[in-house]
DNA sequence: TGCCCTTTGTTGAATCATCAACTAACACCC
DNA sequence: GGGTGTTAGTTGATGATTCAACAAAGGGCA
């Protein structure tokens, strides 16, 4: 489920909008945040990636005119991305589709308990990612 | 949960062994058959990977001596790889890190009950994405 | 036999991710 | 004010994955 389901979602995603999953994160995350702007670094940690990576694929989304970056001042040399209306659009095209392939792969599925215990399960594992990683600092 | 779990368990996988977990997958699979021994076609199916993927994983794996590759007559133009002993020996080296970190990071969080329903939910949930790839043909 | 079709794999080019090196802006402190 | 350190981000090289093109081995059939 862990091999596939992922892959799953991937691949229906930029077969319908042409976006990889991570891009829909960024431009989604972007979306629900003031101004549709946010600093690289709490992008990356909303969609639990490296910086490099966010800084590449921002790179390519700013190709596309789906998202803007600047830099602006404060501590470190921080810079911001902003979510153009063009990606917003994108975005709004996007999640339809996103939202009905998850319901139809996994939420229909499954029934009203299995649905409480997965979200249990989930919450419990990530927690204990969580933990392993501060363990491991 | 989706995200985060397999990167973690991927993660630990190539700290604790230098293999990823692709690479384990394979010579996992290898090692539970006769021989040792399995077609390009069956271990691509075994393992949710493309024939494409696999073709260059085990290129790889190869120059390490890890497997080794050879044609054999039959259906198209089929080749069957093999696991060698130091493979072997590998995978036998890397497998109790891998099974200690399932344990920590999924079982121990999880109580009896919720791990019966895990495995239901996940059965569940590989079904559809098996009906669904069917429909899609 | 000769032709075409299907199945099975491999290969090279392009894309994407990861890693290490680097740059920029600021803070602390002497 | 001029080091030194820290945080934030970018960049380029390297490695893995994907995609499309190709190659080889039969099978079926005229």
């Amino acid at each position: 489920m862990l091999l596939l389901l992922p892959s799953a979602l991937d691949s229906s995603m930029s077969r319908h909008s042409g976006l990889s999953f991570f891009e829909y994160q960024i431009l989604a995350t972007l979306s629900e945040h003031v101004d549709r702007t946010q600093r690289m670094s709490a992008l990356a940690e909303a969609t639990s990636s490296s910086l490099s990576r966010l800084s590449h694929a921002v790179a390519r989304l700013e190709t596309n005119d789906l998202v803007t970056r600047r830099r602006c001042g404060g501590v470190g040399r921080s810079s911001v991305a902003t979510l153009t209306y063009k990606g917003y659009r994108k975005l709004v095209a996007s999640a339809p589709g996103h939202v009905e392939s998850v319901r139809s792969l996994v939420i229909d599925g499954l029934t009203k308990e299995q649905l409480r215990a997965l979200r249990a399960i989930s919450t419990r594992i990530v927690e204990r990612l969580a933990e392993d990683e501060a363990a491991n600092l």
